[in-house]
DNA sequence: TGAATAGATGAACGCATACTCATATATTAT
DNA sequence: ATAATATATGAGTATGCGTTCATCTATTCA
């Protein structure tokens, strides 16, 4: 650690601090557990993606079905512009996949994953799906 | 919508396009799936707290167990201050639980959910879980 | 061909937030 | 009581990001 700090471990019943020593055998423990810092930032990336209410409430309407750019910003009542940003974030991610039918776009989920946190998450809040 | 746009419906196997009108059984249909702004803003905080790479590492770590705060400073590599401040969010947003045994303040996740969310996330990215 | 429309995108503004630094609080040791 | 330790936290700074506004491309219609 940089700042301020000791070092802890469980012994049995009683917990031992030390500053200077570090205790290779719980580090070693810990280290093989930890996601590298890689990892953490790819899978932090879907979570960021995700932490929009605007980008979630356009992933609760495609989980419904096939919409293009202007039911979505008609249905979150939202700018074109808006929502067409949103979705370019949310295609980059591999979140959503679309198809262009003539000048229309239609979005809709690229992955169950997606969906999976979706519901996931809002099990966590205590809501349902609808 | 406010800006550039019409408005689209299936039609059988033609897509119908009108700018004034709005379809009221699409639109109506659609509001029935979209869950409302507070739902969203409320579930993107969890997302949002697991769109952190430093945090999602703590996380990873606490799915192995009860650490104390310096512990995973060490093992992050990271200062006291940044993993306290980190662990508040985490906290405030009941992520994970705390409790103090003398200076010591021994962490763990607080759900399931959290774990849940955490594989989930893994699993999108093509990693698996040690 | 020219007008209208669906969508994409760059720039800019405002706001949120992760970390650092300094310091405060609480507990243990001497 | 005094010193040391474990953690918490406020202020400040830098960076990231969501939206708006203006504009651009591509497609359809007259």
């Amino acid at each position: 650690m940089k700042a301020g700090g000791g070092k802890h471990t469980r012994n049995a019943e009683e917990y031992v601090c030390d500053v200077q020593c570090i205790h290779p055998d719980l580090v070693e423990e810990l280290e093989k557990n930890i996601i590298d810092g890689d990892t953490a930032s790819e899978l932090s990336q879907i979570f960021r993606v995700m932490s929009d209410p605007s980008r979630l409430r356009i992933i609760s309407l495609l989980s419904k079905g096939e919409l293009c750019v202007c039911d979505i910003a008609d249905a979150l009542n939202m700018t074109q512009s808006a929502i067409s940003h949103q979705l370019r974030v949310l295609r980059n991610t591999q979140l959503v996949k679309f198809r262009k039918e003539g000048r229309v776009a239609w979005y809709s989920l690229d992955d169950d994953h997606v969906l999976k946190l979706f519901t996931t998450g809002l099990d966590h809040v205590g809501h349902t799906e609808p």
